[in-house]
DNA sequence: TCCTTTTCATAGCGATCACTATAAAACAAA
DNA sequence: TTTGTTTTATAGTGATCGCTATGAAAAGGA
């Protein structure tokens, strides 16, 4: 095997056999279907193709690779999102394209279906990694508050409007389209539950 | 210990020195709060406070043990909202009731936060237990289509509205309030985010 | 009283869990 | 080459997993 990270800086000893980066997307990919509690080292030795000490000796421990995992994850759906999110021309757009790219985002087939942060530990026994995911989950409705609010501050709201509401409206359903899409749900049926939650979208005049 | 079922019929040997209904609600109570995998057989015993041997011999193993448990919570919950879908005067006061009641069980003070059934193995290895899962998620949408139909059927609704999609929306919905009441949502919040899903309501006339 | 049946608590089964000790291998620097 | 550093694969560690063998205890029937 030859070194494939050229971008780090020349070590001494022997160099890593692996590639961190695909490693890490495996681990990803299993951790996203499984869930943290139903991925055992074995899975993800398997699946990243590497020993358990070289798993150890470059992520930590499994905590820390799930929560790496995440972060690429997350990292990912920040970069095709928040432009959508800022560069719609109105708040109402900004939802819209996000509910319908959420939509066949949750149910791509070459992937596991739904989003990996939110159907994440829903049930689970690890109560601190429980809490950091429901922070996480919590700063998806602030980037949408946010952006409702710049609608609201444009006059594109009417005047009083709840704001906080409205994005914990829009990230309730967000939560509903995933787990809708883990069971199964087509893209089509995804689309049709966003197209209904924007009837939801305050009205201009009243 | 006494006897305390005394509804069964006198059978020959030992008499069952636990309450099975009382160890039944305890191991619901655990399932919910942590899943299926995050809970182990320790966990149950503890909270059942019976051993291991008396915990399989009354309910099989843990994967049946946890459908009857989640059977018990259906049925508790089918007795609390059946009856007020079927008797509110229109569909949508039957949905908007149901959301409503939601709201308040989701955030119950003495109970694990939101619904073991929609937040049951959302993400896990155990894939025979999450297609049954899915399957009973899917009936809570039969469920309110069906009520919808009704409120079709009495010219509630304009003609041709599209019954399938509004009850997924609104089961997406539920779904996404038990997540959020697992990440610590108020009932307030619930509420909100239920009224705001009254507004996708189809209008009357067009 | 004695036998049968069922449940009980104790103790422990093999398998798997997350994780690591060890030493050979593969590199750079000396 | 030699030395030092890091990664490698093998082969485990103790702990916990779901589950059960075993025999005493507690009941009814003979």
């Amino acid at each position: 095997m030859k070194r494939t990270d050229a971008s780090a800086p020349r070590l001494r000893g022997r160099p890593r056999g692996f590639d961190r980066e695909a490693a890490l997307e495996r681990a990803m990919e299993v951790f996203w279907r499984q869930g943290y509690e139903g991925t055992s080292i074995t899975d993800l030795t398997r699946a990243m193709r590497i020993n358990p000490p070289s798993l150890y000796a470059a992520f930590g421990d499994k905590e820390r690779l799930y929560l790496e995992a995440l972060e690429r994850y997350q990292q990912g759906r920040r970069d095709e999102l928040g432009p959508l999110l800022d560069q719609a021309p109105t708040a109402r757009q900004a939802i819209e394209r996000l509910l319908h790219e959420a939509a066949r985002l949750y149910a791509q087939p070459d992937a596991p279906r739904g989003c990996m942060l939110m159907l994440s530990c829903t049930a689970c026994a690890e109560t601190s990694l429980q809490s950091q995911l429901a922070k996480r989950r919590a700063d998806v409705k602030k980037a949408l508050k946010a952006r409702i609010e710049r609608g609201l501050a444009a006059s594109e709201l009417p005047r009083g409007t709840d704001v906080d509401a409205l994005a914990d409206f829009y990230t309730t359903l967000l939560k509903g389209m995933a787990l809708q899409a883990r069971d199964g749900a087509s893209r089509r049926s995804l689309v049709a539950a966003a197209e209904a939650a924007m009837r939801a979208w305050p009205a201009r005049r009243r």
